[in-house]
RNA sequence: GGCCCCGUCGUCUAGCCAGGUCUAGGACACAGGCCUUUCACGCCUGCAACACGGGUUCGAAUCCCGUCGGGGUCACCA
């Protein structure tokens, strides 16, 4: 039976490396219809877990990353907070001490860097001298009397050689003599990370352990824990990290001054910020940015299409599909195919991606997607007034494709908003309603849409194309006045298609309002 | 620095294990063009890579050795 897990912290937010490396867990666990599920790493947490762990189980929820057994939906394996498993972990030392595995170890933080800084001056490898090694009850006593404090650290092989079958990387091979005797005790008694992370994957069954390669290196360690205790191993599989834009560093939250820098990165925030702003959204920097998975729900990304995006970083099924639904993607994941390279995060073809499912996305649904960032931006009122249901549905059919996530829906706000309302790009007012003639020319095309029957987009267009006929003029000579006077912007919409969102009656003002600002 | 991992277009990648069909394929980005009422979409074209050096072989992106380069990790963090 595959179980895997993801073991979030909770640090208030979900990273987008860690989305990935979730992603794969989960999509193994579902291939072969296995258990997947969430533990929480607070070990060495404060108060604050539930508050900080429900974004992260947020994010969950939004990429329909469910999970089998966890915080939530609990499971016979609970608790799976790890700040409530500690009597394991106690048994779980005292094992190792009596085994052997283990030593009650009472150097103090000073004489173990001296120790280290001596290793460096003579160019060897650190390896602890166990002199503070208390090897009875009666060696105990002595140290302690001499008020030292006593931690518990693993009692490493100092000799052989261990072969770690990875999954993705094939046999790796450490030396066990360049081990550290690490820690899995404090001297306030609270065990650590490694330790917790084998006893707790012994006890919820876990098959295969799913990780970031940065945690290849922990392995040794966690062998040795897991062996000396009895437990049999699961199989590893190290995942390659997911890397910053244009470099080869490991993606970090911490970094994102430097990730502004890259112009692709930069977009894709300036854009997210504005729809943000627009919303009101209470944020920082710190907390949504492209890193983090929250962003893109805000901004109205879809969920597929971030799934999709990151199952191509690191794998690929061959040497052309792109696209993969979930279904594909579960019937077809495999660790075999996991590239071994780090792999670029390029938040570029993310946006690639999430225009391609956005546009398969049915007109009906993509008006409930758009909806609430009219509401919550304060365009429309909740409830939703009856007459808006039509005239959303027939903006976003005709905004189409330049609505690549929801929040674009902003983009086209003005039509919600008070006619008198309509703010001007001036550069666009002054090159399209200033030029000589212009506005002789919207006045007079004013006049004849009293009798455009119906006000509909062919009959606008086949009176429009009269219109510039009769006056002598290109098409172009009047459309584009018209849509700076109808939308105060050079870009948007089919002017057609504007003309009958808006309908007459707003048409006519609008047009009215900027001859009238024109003037002045 | 020690240990470990990695190295195909700017980026994500196919090909590598089972050498020839690879004058290295696809995608994103970029450039040019077409379409066109702007923008966006779409379509077409183009640019662009086997890190380097040896070896093995009739033949190497693919196998071997070395070099260089990049990264991860070396906590009483997770």
């Amino acid at each position: 039976m595959v179980r895997t897990r993801f073991a979030p912290s909770p640090t208030g937010y979900l990273h987008i490396g860690g989305v990935r490396t979730a992603l794969f867990n989960w999509l193994f666990t579902r291939r072969h219809g296995g258990q997947f599920l969430l533990r929480i790493d607070d070990t060495d947490q404060q108060r604050n877990v539930e508050a900080a762990l429900a974004p992260i189980l947020h994010g969950f929820r939004w990429l329909g990353l469910d999970w089998d057994e966890g915080p939530e939906v609990g499971g016979p394996h609970a608790p799976y907070y790890q700040s409530q498993r500690l009597g394991r972990y106690h048994d779980a030392v005292r094992k190792l001490l009596a085994a052997g595995a283990a030593y009650r170890d009472f150097a103090t933080t000073e004489e173990i860097a001296a120790e280290r800084e001596a290793a460096e001056r003579e160019k060897r490898p650190f390896i602890y001298s166990r002199k503070w090694m208390a090897e009875s009850d009666a060696d105990a006593k002595r140290f302690e009397a001499q008020g030292r404090q006593g931690v518990v650290r693993l009692k490493m092989p100092r000799s052989g050689t261990l072969v770690i079958p990875d999954l993705v990387r094939g046999d790796v091979a450490f030396e066990w003599s360049r081990e550290q005797d690490h820690v899995v005790q404090r001297a306030d008694g609270t065990c650590l990370y490694h330790l917790a992370s084998v006893v707790d994957d012994f006890d919820f069954e876990i098959s295969h352990v799913i990780r970031a390669e940065e945690h290849l290196s922990n392995t040794p360690r966690q062998i040795f824990i897991a062996q000396s205790l009895g437990f049999p191993l699961p199989e590893y599989a190290h995942l390659p990290y997911v890397a910053e834009p244009g470099s080869k560093n490991k993606l970090s939250k911490r970094k994102l001054d430097k990730y502004l820098k890259n112009a692709d990165f930069a977009k894709v925030n300036a854009h997210g910020q504005a729809i943000a702003q627009a919303l009101g959204l209470p944020i920082t920097a710190e907390t949504f940015n492209p890193v983090i998975v929250d962003f893109y729900e805000q901004v109205g990304y879809l969920s597929d299409a971030i799934l999709n995006y990151l199952l191509l970083l690191g794998w690929s099924l061959d040497d052309k599909t792109e696209y993969l639904s979930r279904d594909e993607m579960i019937a077809n994941f495999s660790l075999e195919r996991v590239n071994k390279a780090p792999a670029s995060f390029d938040p570029k073809k993310l946006s690639a991606f999430q225009d391609h499912y956005m546009q398969q996305v049915p007109l009906k649904q993509k008006v409930a997607l758009v909806l609430p960032y009219l509401q919550r931006a304060g365009y429309v009122p909740k409830p939703t007034p009856c007459d808006v249901g039509p005239q959303l549905t027939r903006l976003v059919e005709a905004a189409g494709d330049r609505i690549k996530v929801a929040g674009d829906i902003l983009s086209y706000a003005d039509f919600f908003t008070d006619d008198e309302a309509l703010t001007y790009d001036e550069a666009t007012f002054d090159k399209r309603l200033r030029a000589a003639g212009a506005t002789d020319l919207l006045w007079k095309y004013r006049q004849g849409l009293a009798d455009v029957e119906p006000f509909e987009p062919a009959s606008l267009e086949e009176y429009t194309k009269r219109f510039a006929a009769a006056e002598n003029i290109q098409l172009n000579d009047i459309i584009h006045a018209l849509r700076a006077a109808l939308t105060g912007k050079g870009v948007g919409l089919g002017l057609f298609d504007t003309l009958a969102i808006l309908g007459r009656e707003r048409s006519v003002r609008r047009i009215e309002l900027a001859l009238e600002r024109a003037r002045t």
